[in-house]
DNA sequence: CCGGTAAAAGAACGAACGTTCATTTAATTG
DNA sequence: CAATTAAATGAACGTTCGTTCTTTTACCGG
């Protein structure tokens, strides 16, 4: 056989991505062959190559697709006139928001870093820094601004991070709470962790 | 060559997780092969089968050990006596301690419960479960006695654990902050998070 | 000190790996 | 409609994989 009918370059090489995602979340990088791509997407392993140079390229292209996606979806959001609550409470709900239908490449983009060769692994990490410090910036305002009581910003923003990335280790869509129960219940938890006077406010 | 003088099993045996251990956290477990661990051992391949009846079976042991060593560690620490507020920062000090000088094993029992065949996976998977518990099991008890505030203890209990395992994914002995200091600043951000009125007692 | 066992080396196994290549056929373009 | 390009097959490349096996040597109990 060649060709298929029916067949666009375009169309196998998003679908060697899908297909890819899951995958490489199950398993691994490195324990996912090529074969194993290939035969999710219907293909024979020797087509990959008309469309991606190679399996590592793979791995940059669906980590750096994510973080420009995440990246760019949270600058869409408007947080301009907004008390640091406020942005923390819209940064945490966008992020359960975004990430929990995007379980896989949340897992990727923080599990395969190391799998990354150096040149791939620096453009990714620039990227992770930049999601981490919008989180910094946010608690530093409340700290400025008296709002939050909190002894050190990075720690504060690291743990307000840690706690949001294991929502995805245990959320499940038929789970005993919906999306938007743990989305307040965050916002609550999160709010106190820096200080935040919720008194009476925010008791869900 | 054969047998090398001064050679003994146990040792060797104790050298290969050793060994393995760094090099899976580092490149994860289908990244490392045996030939690798081998050299870090300082043996032939072969003779690995010496003392060990498979890779997967190296990573169990790995699993295994961490997780028992860590519910012993904290079986150890007295908590009777204590209120809820007390065992939590227990509890967070006893992680941070007994976790930061540890962060190969704790990263592999995280991340690599994937690539546990079954039985092994099934294994691990009840001592990570029973580790949450505990943390659980204090957070309910503080919303009885009315100590904390929380809306969900099962909620929080996970958003408390994603936030400590974190710090090992940013920790680095020369720097900035010195153990004490982190364990006290997570100490305050975890009780705030779970709605512990910390009023003017831990401005640390 | 001798026989058995423990611990190593090193070669070898088949299978699977990422990648390349010649070839065939569908789609597109002039 | 002919020529070119795009997209696939399937075989093959040289490596490396986990594991097994034979052989050699050190250690140890009688």
């Amino acid at each position: 056989m060649a060709r298929l009918k029916g067949s666009v370059g375009s169309r196998t090489k998003a679908s060697i991505q899908e297909k890819a995602l899951p995958l490489i979340a199950q398993y691994g990088y490195a324990a996912v062959s090529m074969r194993m791509i290939a035969d999710a997407v219907g293909v024979n392993v020797g087509a990959l190559y008309n469309h991606v140079p190679s399996k590592q390229q793979i791995l940059v292209l669906l980590m750096s697709d994510h973080m420009d996606g995440l990246l760019a979806a949270w600058d869409a959001v408007d947080i301009e006139d907004m008390t640091p609550a406020q942005m923390l409470e819209s940064f945490v709900r966008f992020h359960i928001s975004y990430n929990i239908t995007r379980a896989d490449d949340v897992f990727i983009s923080f599990m395969e870093l190391r799998s990354l060769e150096p040149e791939g692994h620096n453009r990714i990490e620039k990227k992770r820094k930049a999601y981490e410090e919008v989180v910094r910036k946010i608690i530093r305002e409340g700290q400025k601004s008296g709002q939050f009581n909190v002894e050190d910003a990075h720690v504060a923003a690291m743990s307000v991070l840690g706690s949001l990335i294991g929502v995805n280790t245990w959320y499940r869509a038929r789970g005993r709470l919906s999306k938007a129960k743990i989305e307040d219940y965050y916002v609550a938890i999160l709010l106190r962790s820096v200080g935040y006077d919720t008194e009476g406010k925010t008791d869900v």
